[in-house]
DNA sequence: AACTAAGTTTCAAATAATGAAACTAGTTAA
DNA sequence: TTAACTAGTTTCATTATTTGAAACTTAGTT
């Protein structure tokens, strides 16, 4: 749970999610109904953050929305902070040769964050889907990082599922999820089994360290319409390398630290 | 300027973003050789930044860098507060057309900030250069831009800007720009002029509200060697369509504010 | 063992956040 | 026209948090 013993910080942290969870533009009342702050506490914030360029006020509407500053800053995260720019070519031709969509996602805070996609089907990229979360007890790539967290994280992590029942196959407890995570654990990959959409099954792999940490996960997405989860379990050896590789990659990628002697 | 007036939320979002502007991982120390902050206090706000997911901590290196929480924000930025919703069909409609590279930009905080690209050329995209920012004085977009800023805004976003000497034709004093942002509001697009980079000449028109204000641009993007400025001079007509077909969908965007009677 | 550098904790003083209530402005109802 | 209501903004004494110098803890040198 994101600890709300942040001071002042974390409580304007928790008015900006608060926004943006909204998915469209709210008036101030609207976030007021919403909040456990007092009426003046919360303007203060929502100034605050606008100032800041965390939130955009629309004045013709009376709207706050969230702001443009978080582009420019998420741009550095996902320079610096992820697994993209090493792995986009290793995606591109991951996708070319499997011919179908390939995810890459990261885990934040027990949620699946997608960090990069390639279409193969469409000619036409969907707008960047980078950011956009899932859940991670039945989607693949979350399902293979939760499997590799070491077991006080995972506790941690089952207890933030919500455990919804998407379809007839998610997981609906800690205790089955539990389950398949040893098995994900023993070969080494996971699959979507309609856990998430009907019709929408693909096959994930972890992005190892050497000491077994999962830096992300790479998944092969089809429907059961075009394949079948033995299709997809044949696509393993491929996969593997480009997990293989990016995690390679990841091991050597930061620069040695330039010793100052200032 | 960033109003370094908003008590401590202010300074924790400065130390965000010194850490973002490094560009890659740092340490503690780098921080601090860099803050104007004392140890202690730095120590502090990083500490809540990292707790809060907007920084993330690498244990094995001992480095800061921007975190995931930052991508899911930006994801609903991007969502609700950009135009790339609107944008995203109209933009490969005209790339296709023109046959060469598109961009959508809007303005943070006197800085052109890039919404959406789409590349004729490669086949593939480069990985999203989404909230990737640039400088307004010698780019197209953010020419056509701060052009229909109000008078006050135009002071303030002038004296911004760096004026750093690129190349040649580069504008290197606000009164040299004044003079063709004049020009561009006359016309109604504006050029980059090999401004920025030698050999790269973009034409750029920005998105007009009703009452003429610039909620974003689109450029085309060409090469010296491919074509000229009269060349994409031509293009004029088909980005107008494209510039006004998103402006009129953005007056339309917002649904009505729902009602609450709780 | 002594020295150095990086990172972490402490605690009284200084400062900033808090929120109830008052106020303003705009809108609807009588 | 006046009254009542709603949404948003400001005030200010009280309260809680932030502040930062200094002390402390590691861990790595010499």
């Amino acid at each position: 749970m994101t600890a709300s013993g942040d001071g002042t910080v974390g409580k304007a942290l928790e008015v900006l999610d608060q926004v943006a969870s909204h998915g469209r533009p709210v008036r101030f009342s609207e976030l007021l109904s919403g909040s456990r702050f007092p009426k003046a506490t919360l303007y203060r914030f929502v100034q605050t953050l606008t100032n800041q360029g965390m939130l955009a006020f629309d004045p013709d509407r009376g709207t706050y929305a969230p702001g443009m500053r978080l582009l420019r800053l998420a741009h550095a995260a996902w320079q610096t902070a992820s697994l993209a720019p090493i792995a986009t070519s290793y995606l591109d031709s991951l996708s070319m040769d499997v011919g179908a969509t390939v995810h890459l996602a990261q885990l934040d805070n027990a949620q699946v964050i997608y960090i990069d996609k390639r279409n193969a089907d469409d000619p036409v990229q969907m707008y960047s889907q980078s950011g956009k979360v899932g859940p991670a007890y039945c989607t693949g790539v979350g399902k293979v990082m939760i499997a590799y967290l070491p077991e006080v994280d995972l506790g941690d992590a089952l207890n933030q599922q919500s455990f919804h029942r998407f379809t007839a196959t998610t997981h609906t407890s800690a205790a089955s999820l539990r389950t398949e995570l040893a098995d994900i654990r023993a070969n080494g990959y996971g699959f979507d089994r309609e856990e998430h959409e009907p019709g929408i099954i693909c096959i994930a792999l972890p992005i190892l360290t050497e000491t077994n940490r999962a830096l992300g996960a790479i998944s092969v997405t089809s429907t059961t319409t075009r394949t079948n989860l033995a299709g997809l379990e044949s696509l393993v050896p491929r996969i593997r390398t480009t997990a293989e590789a990016i995690a390679e990659d990841a091991s050597s990628w930061y620069f040695p630290i330039p010793v100052r002697s200032s």
